[in-house]
RNA sequence: GGCGCCUUAGCCCAGUGGCAGAGGCAGGAGACUUAAAAUCUCCAAAGCGUGGGUUCAAAUCCCACAGGCGCUACCA
């Protein structure tokens, strides 16, 4: 019987979900191992090759984990609430729920195909109630809760109020926008409003009026990380700056610990240096500079202030005195305060033409220097000198004060600032120079600075935090980077906030009202005065209704994902999100495997609200993913057919300039083969060049011949109604243009001419410029998989070609995991042939089950267990790929010895039912194993003495240059080896008679002889 | 601009300081076959991106440069 997979497989998944196969214990006293793949969006599209890369890998591990005898986690279910699915609606009016219900029944079925063994009872979808319920319910904690800087971890509400009560917030350490003082009495005065504003102030998820990434086209805010190059990451639509009323979440107060965590991670260095750079910790100190003159500036209490200070934060206090100027952010508060008369009209230039500045442009604009000066002066805290105060749009108003005291000669940015407005660069640093650009390194000793003279930076920086503390003018400070996190969205599609409001304030729904269900909707739009879609449920249609209104806001997409983890554990429970006992011992997860892009997003807010639950005791770890592998992205390649332009619209237009003329097809579409296009690529290139005299070019004249006729084919082939046509110089007036095609009508890179002819009505009547053998043949491009480039490759097709063991084995045996490959199929039969191979160590040239009993041979059992080390050594690594060459080794070995020894097959067949199980199982069926499975079986264990040799070959190098090898045995000592060495007749050629300088003698490995 | 990763045969990749090569693809020769496919057997092919350094010994460690890729970016 052949290897025939079509059988084998269906049968073997059958009998893993009939008998639950893989089904993770409960009370079991084995070890536990959790291995988990990130989130999987359930998108219309469905998988594609890329997509289960990630999942074989952690499927071989968590079947590895099995094999030792660990109680294994590993589960599967979807992120399913999520903007395509919404989009989708409002196209079609269809509810999200069924079309999403759809989608994963679709990637339930491709993965299904690819044998993986999820314990499919645990399956949780973040937009199932059940779910959500406790997304609303940890939402709600959040809300009660604020970080205590001093215990340093999360804390009740109730307890910063029974202090209030007490001390008022003199005395409170806590992480918080609240910036008035406010004693006990007058704590207790403040009516509800304005307790509830205090309080919102604190609390780890709070409403807040802040500027958000405004996305019009999406009709929703999108957060930091949802934004790539100024436009939003799925759509690529403008996003603006608004002030919105919003829920956010208070990660910044978590900034330390987010930072701190990760050196005990087992993550590669460079996530965690990107998140290490989104946290963006800085140490200096904050440092007050008077303004110059009196002011009448009302606080926020009510009091008039005549003194206005300016407060910035820097990283170098030690370079106070390189102070030439400050800048302030056109939107900073003070601005209009200090603006000279003089001044105002061009200030107010200024900051208009920056606010209308978008996102985009500013980054764009980065080396262009604008500023504006006030007018107004600043007075040097240790000088008391008179400096200028400017705005300009290098300095952010959302880092640190948004003003910046100006060291032009440490600071590159502050030196071109004053390069280009004539402003006083003071050198304070000793030896070094700055006439042509600042000194920014750390480093150094500090001149013209009178207290700080002659210290080096480190000592210079402690001296000038004291003497500013002393002054009563800053402190030490740390700032980070990290912004709170948006937590509201004006979508359909999502979980609902357990929060409604009365009298404008927002209030929690008790535990027994949740879930709040997503209530049903006319239309997934906002309504005519642009409130959510969720302000079109009649009040009928919520589950629960509070107050004057529910909260309109649905929750952002990693809300569901930031905790999902932690319900694998216990997906069924009713009463709690987790049970605490369940959560201590399958405890953190042991291996997470996902891609890299959730650097900044998913990976940080699920650390977050895992060091938030761990703070409240709800479980007794404060990280999710201990182990994170990042698989790298299989790339497509893109297959192109190049089609004709032909520059301008009407005659009359100046065809020298091609700028500004815009190509059109022709009509129909004349179509060129690769190797045509690259001749015409040529001659355009001459002729753009001027080229055309330079007949010493070897090929012109042969180029030149062909475009000729290729031309000359253009003209005859156009059609004559073409309005575009027939005016033009054949010269210089066209181009080829590479246009996506199909990969599926593309066989080695040969286009199916018919097909394309058919795929589209505009190519009906296409014509082709072809290859002298009549071919057509397209360019190509490796990309990123995606449906607008058709060069998606679906896993389905290749399953039913070669099977699933095929499949998996071969995208391991693509590369390294972590590294980005083009996916290509050329390797897979060598693969599939590798799983045939097998089947006939099994079988006679009959196709009947051939087994040997007999005691296994000596090689046969050094193959085998060579193996069996290499591959442990390969999993404990994670090193994929090679595991795949090391079977192949084994069975071309064992095939050589024609071994079909039951013994040595036996175990060669456990090792391999992680990579391949469905054809692990089948011949674990026939070496006689009837009962059960082969997932529960024990992985074979290395004997190293099976191993061990009497001899070795010693490779003998002679100044580092190997010249013979001697066969010596390995009972040798070093010395003897070396004796052995001197002694051969060989050995003694190259020596040439002269004495050894040195003899270097690794026993086992090689012997090197220095002359 | 900053950070990180990569560069070994025509291609994909092993190589964990000690003989540059395990495997697959593609290529060549042969066997089987009427023939082809499939299968089997055999063969050829790189001196490790470049330049320094450390070492008895470097593809491997260190430094610089080049090329490719990814992330991030006025963060004071």
């Amino acid at each position: 019987m052949e290897y025939n997979f079509r059988d084998i497989e269906p049968k073997w998944r059958k009998i893993w979900a009939d008998e639950k196969t893989f089904k993770a214990e409960e009370n079991s006293a084995k070890p536990k191992y959790y291995v988990l793949d990130m989130f999987p969006y359930p998108s219309g599209a469905g998988l594609h090759v890329g997509h289960p890369l990630g999942y074989i890998a952690s499927d071989i591990y968590a079947r590895y984990k099995r094999l030792q005898g660990f109680n294994v986690l590993h589960p599967m279910g979807y992120d399913s609430f999520g903007l395509p699915a919404e989009q989708y609606a409002i196209q079609t009016g269809q509810h999200p729920a069924i079309t999403t219900a759809e989608n994963v029944e679709r990637y339930r079925d491709q993965l299904d195909k690819i044998g993986f063994s999820f314990d499919w009872d645990r399956e949780v979808r973040t937009s199932s109630p059940e779910y959500y319920k406790w997304t609303q319910w940890i939402f709600k904690q959040l809300f009660d809760c604020y970080y205590d800087n001093t215990t340093n971890k999360a804390e009740r509400i109730s307890k910063l109020i029974a202090e209030f009560e007490e001390n008022g917030n003199a005395k409170v350490n806590a992480c918080s926008d609240c910036e008035t003082l406010f004693t006990a009495s007058e704590w207790k005065a403040f009516n509800e409003k304005e307790q509830d504003t205090i309080l919102q102030a604190y609390r780890l998820t709070f409403l807040a009026d802040s500027w958000v990434n405004w996305c019009p086209a999406l009709g929703t805010v999108l957060a930091n990380d949802e934004i790539v190059n100024g436009v939003s990451e799925r759509g690529g639509h403008p996003v603006e700056q608004k002030l919105m009323r919003q829920w956010s979440m208070r990660i910044k107060a978590y900034a330390e610990r987010l930072l701190t965590g990760l050196d005990r991670l087992d993550w590669t260095e460079s996530i965690k240096d990107i998140q290490r750079n989104w946290i963006g910790k800085s140490v200096g100190s904050s440092i007050q500079f008077k303004v110059d003159g009196q002011f009448e500036l009302t606080t926020q209490g009510g009091n008039i202030e005549n003194d206005i200070y300016i407060e910035v934060f820097t990283t170098r206090p030690d370079t106070i005195f390189g102070v030439s100027f400050m800048v302030l952010a056109p939107e900073h508060d003070l601005v209009d305060q200090i603006t000279t008369p003089e001044f105002a009209a061009q200030i107010a230039e200024y900051k208009k033409s920056a606010s209308l500045k978008s996102a985009r442009d500013r980054e764009a604009d980065v080396k262009n220097i604008t500023g504006q000066n006030t007018g107004a002066f600043a007075i040097h805290p240790f000088t008391g000198e008179k400096i200028q105060i400017w705005i300009g749009d290098y300095v952010l108003v959302s880092y640190g004060t948004g003003a910046v005291m100006s060291v032009p000669c440490g600071d590159q940015r502050d030196y071109d600032f004053a390069k280009h407005f004539g402003i006083e660069i003071k050198n304070i640093f000793e030896n070094i120079d700055i006439s042509e650009a600042a000194y920014t390194e750390k480093a150094g000793t500090i001149a013209n600075s009178d207290f700080l003279n002659g210290l080096e930076v480190k000592a210079a920086m402690k001296k000038a935090i004291e003497a500013i503390e002393a002054k009563g003018i800053g402190t030490g400070k740390t700032n980070y980077r990290l912004r709170d996190a948006v937590f509201s969205r004006q979508r359909y599609w999502g979980e609902p906030f357990p929060v409604f409001y009365k009298d404008g304030l927002p209030h929690l729904v008790e535990d027994k009202f949740l879930p709040i269900t997503l209530p049903e909707v006319d239309k997934y739009l906002p309504t005519e005065d642009g409130a959510p879609p969720l302000a079109r449920a009649e009040k009928a249609a919520w589950n629960h209704f509070e107050g004057d209104h529910m909260e309109f806001n649905t929750m952002p997409g990693w809300a569901g994902s930031s905790w999902y983890f932690l319900r694998y554990m216990d997906p069924k429970n009713e009463h709690e999100f987790v049970n605490r006992k369940k959560a201590d011992y399958w405890k953190q997860v042991d291996l997470y495997i996902g891609g890299s892009e959730h650097a900044t997003g998913h990976l940080l807010y699920a650390r977050f609200w895992t060091k938030f639950l761990y703070d409240q005791g709800y479980i007794g770890f404060d990280e999710p993913f201990q182990k994170m592998i990042n698989q790298g992205m299989i790339l497509g390649r893109s297959s192109f057919v190049y089609q004709m332009l032909v520059f301008g619209v009407y005659s009359g237009v100046p065809r020298d300039d091609h700028e500004n003329m815009i190509p059109v097809e022709l009509c129909p579409p004349i179509l060129v083969s690769l190797n045509q296009k690259k001749i015409i690529d040529v001659y355009f290139k001459n002729v753009s060049e001027n080229k055309f005299d330079n007949k010493n070019s070897k090929d012109f004249s042969e180029i030149k011949e062909k475009l000729d006729e290729l031309l000359k084919e253009l003209t005859t082939k156009a059609n004559p109604e073409n309005k575009y046509y027939g005016n033009y110089s054949l010269t210089t007036d066209f181009q080829s243009y590479p246009k996506h095609v199909d990969i599926s009508i593309v066989d080695n890179d040969k286009l199916d001419i018919e097909a394309f002819k058919n795929s589209r009505e505009e190519y009906k009547n296409a014509e082709f410029i072809c290859e002298e053998n009549g071919e057509y043949i397209c360019g190509s491009e490796i990309e990123k998989m995606s449906k607008s480039k058709y060069n998606v490759q679906t896993p389905d097709e290749l399953v039913e070609k070669f099977g699933a063991d095929t499949l998996r084995m071969y995208e391991m045996f693509l590369g390294p995991l972590e590294q980005f490959k083009p996916w290509d199929t050329k390797g897979i039969n060598g693969v599939h042939n590798f799983l045939r191979k097998l089947w006939r160590l099994f079988h006679d040239a009959e196709g009947n089950v051939s087994l040997s009993m007999e005691e296994p041979s000596k090689d046969a059992l050094k193959i085998v267990h060579r193996t069996i080390k290499k591959l442990t050594d390969d999993l404990d690594r994670f090193s994929f790929n090679t595991g795949v060459s090391n079977f192949m080794i084994c069975v071309n070995e064992l095939t050589e010895q024609k071994c079909n020894n039951k013994a040595i097959l036996n175990d060669l067949v456990i090792l391999l039912s992680p990579y391949a199980p469905h054809i692990s199982e089948e011949l674990w069926e026939k070496l006689g194993h009837k009962k059960g499975t082969i997932s529960y079986a024990h992985f074979p264990q290395f004997d190293e003495s099976l191993l061990v040799e009497a001899n070795h070959a010693y490779p003998i190098s002679f100044n580092g240059k190997m010249r013979l090898k001697i066969e010596l045995s390995m009972s040798l000592n070093p010395k003897e080896v070396e004796e052995a060495v001197l002694a051969n007749v060989d050995a003694q050629k190259w020596l040439e008679g002269n004495a050894p300088k040195k003899v270097i003698v690794v026993p086992g490995k090689i012997v090197n002889i220095v002359m």
